[in-house]
DNA sequence: AAGTCATACAACCGCCGGAAT
DNA sequence: TATTCCGGCGGTTGTATGACT
């Protein structure tokens, strides 16, 4: 299949500041048409994919940066506890976090600190585990919330990108 | 002061679903 | 209807930085 980018001496690794520039430049002035086709023009050197990471997740105007808030923990334990690893829907609660922000975040410190809850369990041995454990050494089939599997899989992404938008290719 | 380890963050990869043709 | 392409999602990895010995 022609890939309509071709991975020839496409960068990868941190953006730079001058990449950063050019990506807003670009997109202030043409908008978001084709990520796939966007990035030539635009003077980058990198795929499509990266370009709208990059754009979604530190150049989109309304990132917040940072420290989380209370708040903010709380209503990610919250909805993840309903939801699992719905990365996006959790995101869309949340102004100005994404996806991956939140995914980082809780795998830095919200699930540890569940992880540390479960020291609060009664007390057992190792020899009283291995007796009430039922299950072999393998670990359980799947890490699927138990509050999701019903869900169906099409979450409707509310990063409200400008999308291709009305500037025409140019 | 130097080396090692742990943590946090940024970015990439592979897969899937929907839209377009 | 089948195929192709693109965007989006979640999982995973790589790297920089700070803490500890």
């Amino acid at each position: 299949m022609a890939k309509s980018v071709e991975n020839r001496a496409l960068k990868k690794g941190a953006w730079s500041p001058e990449e950063d520039k050019k990506l807003i430049a670009y997109i202030k002035r043409y908008g978001i048409w084709n990520w796939a086709e966007m990035a030539k023009p635009a003077g980058l050197q990198r795929s499509g994919k990266s370009c709208r990471l990059r754009w979604v997740n530190y150049l989109r105007p309304g990132i917040k940066h940072g420290n989380f808030t209370k708040e903010e923990e709380e209503t990610i334990i919250d909805l993840h506890e309903k939801l699992g690893n719905r990365w996006s829907v959790i995101a869309s609660k949340l102004p100005g976090r994404t996806d991956n922000e939140i995914k980082n975040h809780w795998h830095a410190h919200l699930s540890k600190r569940l992880k540390y809850d479960l020291n609060s369990l009664p007390e057992m041995s190792d020899a009283e585990i291995d007796q009430y454990s039922s299950f072999e050494t393998d670990p359980p089939p799947t890490n699927v919330p138990n509050a999701l599997i019903s869900e169906s899989s099409t979450a409707t992404s509310t990063n409200s990108l400008p999308s291709s938008s009305s500037n025409p290719k140019p």
